[in-house]
DNA sequence: CGTGTATTTATACGCTTGCATAATTAGAGC
DNA sequence: GCTCTAATTATGCAAGCGTATAAATACACG
C-alpha cells in the first residue's frame, strides 16, 4: 500500500448519477458561501472528483450552474405538488395545503433564495435565463389560478377568468413576498406565523374560508 | 500636445463627490452585469478613475459594495417617502399614495431588481449584510405599520399592535411580491394593474377603503 | 510664487478562476 | 483474460481578480 504520488482512483458511474451529483456539489457550494463560491474546484471537490470532470458533463461552468438552478426550482415544484397529493379533496383545503407548503420547510429555506437570487441577477443579462425563469414563473401562477377557480368554485362564488387572473397575481405576489420575508429573516417570525398570514390574507383577497371543515363559511 | 504615455489628468475633488460617484459607478456596473460584472476596475473605469483610489477611499472592494447596497435602499426609501409628502391628509390616502409609489417607476425597475437580487446573494454568506438588510427591511416595515395603524383608525377600526403588526407583515408581502413580478415581467401586465391589484388586495386584507374620497366607506 | 501635503495615478505581485489538453485507467464486451 | 474506449485524473495556461505600494501631481496656504 506504499504509494507516493499516486493518481486518485476513482469509479465509473453513470452520467445521470454523476450529473446529479454535480448539481448536488453546486447547490451545496451557494448555500454556504453564495454564488461566488461555487468555483469549479469548489464543486469538484465536494463531488469528489477533479475539476476537469466537470467540463466533461457541462460545456461551461455556467451550464452546470443553470442546471442547478432548475433542479432548485424544480425541487421546490414537486415538493408543492406533492402536498397537494396528500391534500383533501375539498379545494379549499387543496388551496390551504399549498400555500402552507411553500411558506414552511423545505421551501422556504435560505438556501433557496441565495441560489434564486444568485440566478435572477443573472436573468438580467442573459436572455437564455430570463426564458427559463418566465416559463417557471407561468407555470407557478398557472397552476395557482387553477386552484383558485376550483376554491371559489366550492365556496359557491363566481369564478370568471378576468376575476381568476387577478387573483391569481394578488395571491402569488403573497406566496412570493412572504417567502422571501421567511428566507431572510425566519428567525423572528413565531413557528407557523407566516403561513398563518398567508392564509389568512388570501381568505381576505377571495373572500371564501380555506378551512372549510372547522370554520365553516359559506 | 503631443503626448506619449502622459499620466492620466486629474482634479481633486471633495471626499463626498468622489464617495457618491463611485457608489454611483458600482450600481451602473451591477445593473448592466450582475454583481459579477462590478470589478474595481471596471468600477473605476466608470467613475473616470483608476482603480488604486477605491481603496483610498474604502478600505476594501465589499465596503464599497456594502455602501452601495446601502444607498440603493436609501434610494428607494427615499422615493417612497416622497410620495408620501406630496399626498393628501387622510391616512387611506396616504397608504394608498405608499403603495402605488412602491409599484410604479422609479421603483418597480428592473435595474433596482438587479441590484437587489445581486446584494440579496451576498447576505446569505456576509453576517455584516445581512444585519444591515435586516434593519433595512424592519425600518419599512415600521412605516408600514404606522401607515396601516393611522389608516385603520382613521376609517374607525380598532388597530391593535397585535393585529397591525400581522397586517404590516401581510401588506408588505403584497407589495414585495408585486414589486418582484413587476420588475421581472412588467411587460406582461397592463399599465398600472400590478398598483390597482396591489390596491384592491390591501383593501380586503384591512377590510377598509383607501379611496375614501371617491368610493365611500366606513 | 514657492512649498507641503492630501489626493490621485501607475505599476506590480500573488492568487484564483475557468478552460484546454494530454495522460491514465476502469470496466464492458468479446 | 484481452482489448478497446469512454470516463476520469493531472497538468498547465492565460486572464482577471483584489490589494499593496511607490511615484506623481493638483492645489490650498503662506
Amino acid at each position: 500500500m506504499k504509494q507516493t504520488a499516486t493518481r486518485k482512483s476513482f469509479r465509473r458511474e453513470g452520467e445521470d448519477k454523476r450529473r446529479e451529483d454535480l448539481i448536488a456539489a453546486t447547490l451545496e457550494c451557494v448555500a454556504e458561501r453564495g454564488l461566488a463560491g461555487a468555483t469549479v474546484r469548489e464543486i469538484a471537490l465536494r463531488a469528489d472528483v477533479t475539476a476537469g470532470l466537470i467540463r466533461y458533463y457541462f460545456p461551461a461552468k455556467d451550464d452546470l450552474i443553470g442546471a442547478a438552478y432548475r433542479a432548485v426550482m424544480n425541487r421546490m415544484t414537486v415538493q408543492a405538488s406533492d402536498a397537494l397529493k396528500s391534500a383533501a379533496d375539498d379545494p379549499r383545503d387543496r388551496l390551504n395545503a399549498f400555500v402552507k407548503a411553500n411558506l414552511g420547510q423545505p421551501i422556504m429555506d435560505p438556501n433557496n433564495l441565495s441560489l434564486w437570487a444568485g440566478f435572477i441577477g443573472m436573468v438580467h443579462a442573459d436572455p437564455a435565463m430570463a426564458l427559463a425563469h418566465r416559463d417557471g414563473y407561468l407555470g407557478f401562477r398557472d397552476e395557482l389560478e387553477a386552484l383558485i377557480r376550483e376554491a371559489l368554485l366550492a365556496a359557491g362564488k363566481p369564478a370568471e377568468p378576468i376575476h381568476t387572473r387577478r387573483h391569481a397575481i394578488a395571491v402569488n405576489a403573497i406566496i412570493d413576498g412572504l417567502w422571501l420575508e421567511g428566507c431572510l429573516a425566519g428567525d423572528i417570525f413565531a413557528e407557523g406565523e407566516l403561513a398563518e398570514t398567508g392564509i389568512a390574507a388570501i381568505e381576505a383577497v377571495l373572500a371564501i374560508s380555506l378551512n372549510p371543515e372547522k370554520g365553516g363559511a359559506i
